[in-house]
RNA sequence: UCAUCCGUUGUGUAAUGGGAGCACACAAGACUUUGAUUCUUGUCGUAUAGGUUCGAAUCCUAUCGGAUGAACCA
């Protein structure tokens, strides 16, 4: 028995370190607390997997929580848009919770703090107090209502609460300090005052608390041990547990905010401005369009769950700035897809060859192997006859010794098929080559045992029968920005870097046996790459998305040489 | 130029005072009815300068570099 390294990241030592000091296994809870303001990117992916990951790690429970303080701009479209996204992901939260859940429990601690001399009621315009609130290497001073009776306050915050004040007119502050050094506690906002319909709480409240004030205090009634954030909220700890020590009775579970980096994916941009900019703007059809970051374009691309959970795996956590490569969540998708993509053959450029000793009537059904690496998988057959497509780019008149493809006089197998031989080809008037004519060799099918058979010929190209082949919709994606941090430049705007080919769409052939696929199917098209069937397929036209392309070394040698 | 955080191969991450490891990428080779997959091997790293210590990526100091911080957003 070999003793097996254990390696954590730091939030898990945090954790082993508590566990160590006394905190009991049972008593770990965490939770996962989006805005439903918008879709859920891969940065978000990250988050999930972060905390469910831990939760599935630790056997304990993790919530899905909405921050849902801002009626503004949340809607239930969203919430279930997310609830969705985690779902597929492959996980499951313990309950689901809402911060306007605990508006009532907010409110009755804002009473005590006001009651407390802690809170005050600022009447002034957000204008003055932002020139109150000082710069970070200067002090702010104090408002002028800093030191209103609590008497006032609580009947100003009762009348906030009961609707009797514009927007704008007053808001509850915590009386803190006005000269910290971190700005944000320097009388943070806890309340304001927004005449706005919640997707929950409809018109019961005019006021809704402020993140800062709501989250932790979140975090302390689900009695979450860890509660984990990214690093822009590395300040507001400081705030969040100013916020418990106001309300935190001994004997309870006392929340830890820790922060981590964000993850951050090359050639990609993922701010929800921007990703709106991009639907806005047209250059991708939508929310879910298969370019998208977002968990639902992914989906649609074609990613698998597992292939998302496994990046987020290896990518890790740490606090340092990080700029992962997309390539590295490409290889992550292949490798899954490998395992349990069924092999097809499909087209995507074809050329016509003529098989000119093949009978003209004559057609067999070949047997194909679903997955070279799941004998499980099973055979199909697919159909052979005289004329057939295969890729215009495995075809040259003439080639040197390296490229292991068609070229007149040589010879090649057709997977599944015959070897075959190129023999002539005829052109079109701008000498365009429009068809090959080529010779099969009857006693070299595939696995008939012959001798003829168990030829080795270097090279193996993809085919379909024309007259079986069915047509279907590609659409060929390319990376949507050119840059590999296309929104980091000071002087350019990201929309700069939009890929002008970052679609492509293109007729393909196909073998018969994808009639019968469903959306959401993933194949191989072997030597290709990965797809995966469109929802935008009818009954009369399939579509597929390239998800990725396959490793390609050739396409290497070719660009080097 | 005030506060907080952070600097480990090309990228990401591990090593918590005692082996600088892993994954991807890259390179070479083997196998192959996918130029895929698989397998083998290889190249490359602790920001800098001091200090503490028998011993430092790790602790201390300074320097350099980066990120974050002034929304009635989260």
């Amino acid at each position: 028995m070999s003793e097996e390294r254990v390696s954590l990241n730091f939030l898990e030592h945090i954790i082993e370190e508590d566990l160590e000091k006394g905190y009991q296994k049972a008593q770990l809870r965490f939770r996962f607390p989006p805005e439903p303001n918008g879709y859920l990117h891969i940065g978000h992916a990250s988050s999930i997997c972060l905390n469910f990951g831990l939760g599935l790690k630790y056997g304990a429970p993790v919530n899905l929580r909405f921050d849902d303080t801002n009626p503004a701009k949340e809607e239930q479209e969203f919430v279930d848009a997310i609830k969705r996204d985690v779902e597929w992901l492959g996980y499951q939260w313990d309950t689901e919770r809402y911060a306007s859940d605990y508006f009532d429990q907010l409110y009755d601690w804002a009473v005590l703090l006001i009651e407390q001399g802690k809170a005050y009621i600022d009447s002034q315009s957000s204008e003055d107090m932002a020139k109150q609130k000082g710069t970070p290497t200067e002090a702010g001073s104090e408002s002028p209502f800093r030191n209103r009776s609590v008497e006032e306050n609580l009947a100003l915050f009762e009348g906030m609460k009961a609707g009797k004040f514009e927007e704008g007119t007053h808001v509850l502050r915590a009386k803190i300090d006005m000269a910290s050094s971190n700005m944000l506690m320097r009388d943070p906002i806890m309340y304001r005052i927004l005449h706005k319909a919640h997707h929950r709480t409809n018109t019961d409240w005019c006021i809704y608390p402020m993140y800062d004030w709501t989250h932790g205090e979140s975090d302390y009634i689900e009695q979450v041990s860890h509660s984990f954030c990214t690093l822009e909220f590395a300040m507001h700890r400081e705030l969040y547990n100013w916020f418990l020590d106001q309300v935190y009775e001994e004997g309870n579970m006392r929340p830890k905010q820790r922060e981590f980096a964000r993850r951050n994916l090359s050639h990609t941009v993922v701010s929800k401005r921007k990703l709106l900019q991009l639907v806005e703007g047209n250059v991708v059809s939508s929310w879910d369009d298969p370019r998208m970051p977002t968990i639902s374009g992914l989906r649609r691309r074609g990613y698998t769950p597992e292939s998302i959970r496994n990046f987020a795996d290896t990518i890790g956590i740490a606090k340092r700035e990080n700029l992962i490569d997309v390539s590295l969540l490409e290889f992550h998708v292949r490798d899954h897809l490998n395992k349990v993509a069924p092999r097809v053959m499909g087209v995507l450029n074809p050329l016509k060859i003529v098989l000119t000793n093949y009978p003209e009537e004559q057609e067999e059904w070949l047997d194909a192997e679903n997955n070279p690496g799941d004998e499980a998988a099973g055979f199909r057959k697919v159909p052979f006859s005289r004329e057939l497509y295969i890729e215009k780019e495995d075809f040259k008149e003439e080639a040197n010794r390296k490229f292991f493809r068609l070229k007149l006089g040589g010879e090649v197998r057709l997977k599944n098929g015959y070897i075959i031989k190129a023999e002539s080809c005829t052109k079109d008037t701008n000498g365009n080559i429009i068809e090959v004519q080529c010779t099969y060799d009857p006693k070299s099918k595939s696995g008939s045992g012959s001798e003829e058979s168990l030829r080795k010929v270097k090279g193996t190209l993809h085919w379909v029968s024309i007259k079986h082949a069915l047509e279907a919709e590609i659409r060929l994606y390319d990376r949507l920005f050119t840059d590999e941090s296309p929104d980091t430049h000071k002087d350019k705007d990201f929309m700069e870097f939009v890929n002008p080919d970052s679609l492509e769409v293109i007729t393909g052939y196909l073998e018969p046996s994808l009639k019968n696929a469903r959306i959401e199917d993933r194949v191989q098209f072997q030597r290709i790459g990965y797809f995966c069937v469109d929802p935008d397929t009818t009954s009369e036209k399939i579509v597929f998305n390239k998800t990725v392309g396959l490793r390609d070394t050739w396409a290497k040698i070719t660009q080097s040489s």
